[in-house]
DNA sequence: ATAGTGAGTGTGTAGACACTCACTAAAGCC
DNA sequence: GGCTTTAGTGAGTGTCTACACACTCACTAT
């Protein structure tokens, strides 16, 4: 139980080697006031947002409650004690998590629309099914996002995957200008694109399988 | 503990009022020899049927995870140790019931494709998701699968599910007859069809969330 | 009457999990 | 040096769960 105490203030990756959502928004570190030290001070947000990188690794592999919290505090290299005294309760902290997902997702999204040399709401589409193609390749964010559908039914959770799936409509309906109906073709293929990679399809060479996947990258 | 030994041998519906998915395959009782005592017999097997019917119901409502075993045996109104008796696992009865689950999809899709007046390959398809959305109206159907999905990670369950996934898609193409691409549209639009359940957009009225469900039925 | 069998149950157990609490170490400010 | 605030932890507690075991009882064939 100590013999790793030693390691804790030596700022090391969180165990499992960075395999989670590497999160820039939060690696800043505002230094408000001149200081001396050249050591980099831990202030609790900065905390809060490793936590939530690794809710968010922790959580695509297992699930709500597949997870503890003791799972999560280990990968973020610190005590499950501090965890709940940096979220109040472990819904929370998935909601939270969540609530990320949500964000990376949406400024792919915006990435993606950018980078697009068709400006028409179609390719803008097409682009923006590029990118989020390339961005759930790590599995993570579209995991976690399955994980929140089947834990619904706890009212914040619900609540919470409904604002995110507003949020990435409204999103994709104004910034590609493009009909009701392609919108709704876009997300339906992404929930396609959910079942494949939940089901390992895109591993899968059989004819039967190809039909499902056709035309959906898989890198 | 002994109030309701008596209401025990009276073949009482599950507790819960069968709001539960009703099995007809197994409520067949075969009396092989003649027999003179009118009462019908209760073998394991008929057993085995109920209880795959409260799992079906139970899973769905409450996931792999956030359902004990008890609470399923509770619902089938026996007792949680012959639950194990009659299967080795909580796995092996998640999976059970997975299966019988796709069962009960892929023959309410045949049905549906016979009671089609169009017989055009893109009327067949029309016909079927009528009658799926029709019989995932209960959503005990539709949460299993999403519960699956979330549960895939555990191999056997991901086996069953890209195994019932492999049947429903075979027998929709040849069924239908359609192009492949239609037949993947028609599968990409199911899985939109769960996210709207799942996130209860079906009972939304807000303008965006009409985009998502717009010519989907939700009865 | 006897021996045997399958249906079905009550009780126990070892472990895991969410969450709490009293506590220390250190930094910032006077 | 004192004093307050904050980062961070070890050691629990109560509860739940999958599964095992030993047992009863209704019934049947001989």
């Amino acid at each position: 139980a100590d013999d790793n105490d030693f390691s804790r203030r030596t700022c090391r990756p969180p165990a499992g080697g960075f395999q989670e959502v590497v999160d820039n928004s939060y690696s800043e570190c505002t230094i408000t006031h001149m200081k001396s030290t050249p050591v980099k001070l831990s202030t609790s947000d900065i905390r809060r947002g490793t936590v939530v990188s690794s809710a968010v690794a922790m959580f695509a592999q297992s699930g709500y409650l597949g997870t503890s919290v003791a799972a999560v505090a280990e990968h973020a290299g610190i005590s499950t004690a501090y965890v709940f005294k940096l979220f109040p309760s472990k819904e929370l902290l998935f909601v939270t998590a969540l609530e990320h997902c949500f964000e990376l997702v949406q400024a792919a999204l915006e990435r993606g629309a950018a980078a697009s040399g068709d400006q028409t709401p179609e390719g803008i589409l097409s682009a923006m099914g590029e990118t989020y193609a390339e961005l759930i390749g790590d599995r993570s964010l579209l995991m976690l996002q399955v994980h929140a559908q089947s834990s619904a039914s706890v009212p914040e959770i619900g609540a919470a995957l409904r604002q995110g799936l507003r949020t990435i409509t409204l999103f994709v309906k104004s910034r590609s200008e493009a009909p009701d109906a392609d919108v709704q073709r876009f997300m339906a293929y992404g929930q396609l694109c959910h079942l494949i990679v939940v089901t390992g399809l895109d591993a899968d060479t059989s004819t039967w399988s190809r039909l499902i996947t056709a035309g959906i990258r898989h890198p």
